[in-house]
DNA sequence: CTGCTAGTACGAGAGAAGTCGTACCACTGC
DNA sequence: GCAGTGGTACGACTTCTCTCGTACTAGCAG
């Protein structure tokens, strides 16, 4: 159950056009150290775990997650995923949705996602 | 080649009594976000790195890898990876000697070593 | 046009982390 | 005793990160 190609959910693209990805490393530019910094953040942690678990959608707006976190903060912590190259993140219309780079992430560092996922965090 | 028991090196203990480690969070009590931070720091990953993929005698010295840093720099950097739960640390007279604690990392989050022995610094 | 919504950018403040110098300590060899 | 070694602790400084408020924008509904 966890191990077949990837074992983790690819949501299939919506209907109509889907827009281009907003700036993100290439896949041979995500650098281990970056993703590292990106994940020693609980709440980023927990996003990325959540998207891996539950993403039911193409992709999650920045609300879905539910985070009780004032907007600019939320917009800092998408960023900074993005940026490490985890998620990927298209406009769509006023909204912007996220997706875990799992092709790239699984290619460049097998077994991480899983890491992700088997977290449990905190309890506070 | 990648997934026997314990891929990596284990040094057997040197002649004589083993001291103690030093404080260090028990196997259930280490923490993936604490671990992702302490990785996020390129010097910390090659030292990691270094551990796993050259470790020869039991364990190393701090000054054994060569790294071109003042000594308080270096007792900062390994605290840090000791206090993640990533090295062991314990006090042969007068040099402290560290050792990746693989049994406990690999039981924990399996597949994390397999990443950072992989890990290609960046060519600075 | 008037909201409302889902975000952005900017900037400020607080706290954490990295950098390092200095002083110090314990042990070894001479 | 004295010097050298392999470290530690402390403190200062700087830089980064997280936090958030505020102001703003683009797009949609009416």
């Amino acid at each position: 159950m966890t191990t077949a190609t990837t074992p983790f959910r690819v949501p299939p693209p919506p209907p109509g056009d889907v827009p281009e990805p907003l700036p993100e490393p290439a896949r041979d530019e995500i650098r281990l150290e970056a993703v590292m910094a990106a994940l020693s953040d609980p709440l980023r942690l927990g996003v990325v775990r959540k998207l891996l678990l539950e993403a039911e959608e193409y992709d999650h707006t920045c609300t879905w997650f539910g985070l009780d976190r004032p907007k600019s903060s939320l917009t800092h912590h998408f960023r900074a995923l993005r940026e490490a190259g985890l998620i990927r993140q298209r406009q769509y219309g006023l909204s912007r949705r996220n997706q875990v780079r799992v092709d790239d992430l699984e290619a460049r560092f097998p077994g991480l996602l899983r890491l992700i996922a088997d977290w449990q965090p905190p309890r506070a």
